[in-house]
DNA sequence: CAGAAAATTGCAATCATGTTGCAAAAATTT
DNA sequence: AAATTTTTGCAACATGATTGCAATTTTCTG
């Protein structure tokens, strides 16, 4: 399926600066930071634009925000098909020391934890830090 | 122990400011934003100094930065004898929806997880969100 | 305890991040 | 191809966070 298709099948309108955005995720080995982004797309796209175009995708289900351990936000493309409503970012995610790099880890799933008495839970996030496959060498 | 011994302890110099957000911290049921020590702490801190108070305390490991699931800031003491190298902090927090607290659960450690291959993990952290004691009333 | 040395504070400036209103431009609909 | 809707770029703005520097406070030393 071409980026202009899956804008299409998301009800998002074919614009360049989308086109771009939405190819650099689909390049990514891992997450992308706003500042990423920003900076590889150059003069080209406002920075205001990447902002609403990050939402635009968060709100169609394309992207989701990833938790990190700084703080810092980061983007990563939706696995299956993530509506507006329903986000499926259950997997565990990876954030290396070295190259410091963030990755789903899609296969692995957050497991569930016993809690105290009286609270109930809704969703869970789970991020591991440590060396990744490619910088263990 | 007194707040004075636990600065000196820790190799801090004693400071009516430090005093001040220490104590901040011990009496707090939940953890801290940077907004709430500096609401609370007036016109008598400043910015930078509050920014610079919540560094030292985390060099020396004092407090920790807590995980959250909106990308805000929160820090929370640390429990048992943190240092600068060492950072026990292997619990999992808990964000309600409703008061919008974040509480460090003691007994609840992260669990493990196994990674696929190649990926040697060094440090976990669990958010969970839902509803806490107290707003389920 | 006084004076010297070291650390901390407040202030202002500065930078990064993120949002918003609005007119111009582009994309979609008809 | 024209009308309508959406998106973009720009500027302004709000907030969060950091930094240099002089003045102050704390700690160290004799």
């Amino acid at each position: 399926m071409s980026t202009q298709d899956i804008l299409r099948e998301r009800g998002l309108s074919v614009t360049e600066g989308r086109l771009r955005i939405l190819s650099m995720f689909l390049d990514a080995t891992g997450a992308l930071a706003h500042a990423d982004i920003e900076r590889e797309a150059g003069a080209a796209l406002d920075r205001a634009t990447v902002y609403r175009t990050l939402q635009a995708f968060m709100g169609k289900g394309l992207i989701h925000q990833i938790p990190t351990t700084d703080n810092s936000v980061l983007y990563a493309l939706c696995r299956h098909t993530c509506s507006h409503e329903q986000h499926e970012d259950d997997h565990v995610h990876f954030i290396c020391d070295v190259c410091e790099k963030t990755v789903c880890l899609d296969e692995v799933t957050v497991p569930r934890v016993r809690l105290p008495k009286g609270f109930r839970p809704h969703r869970s996030a789970m991020v591991v830090t440590g060396v990744c496959r490619v910088c263990r060498q």
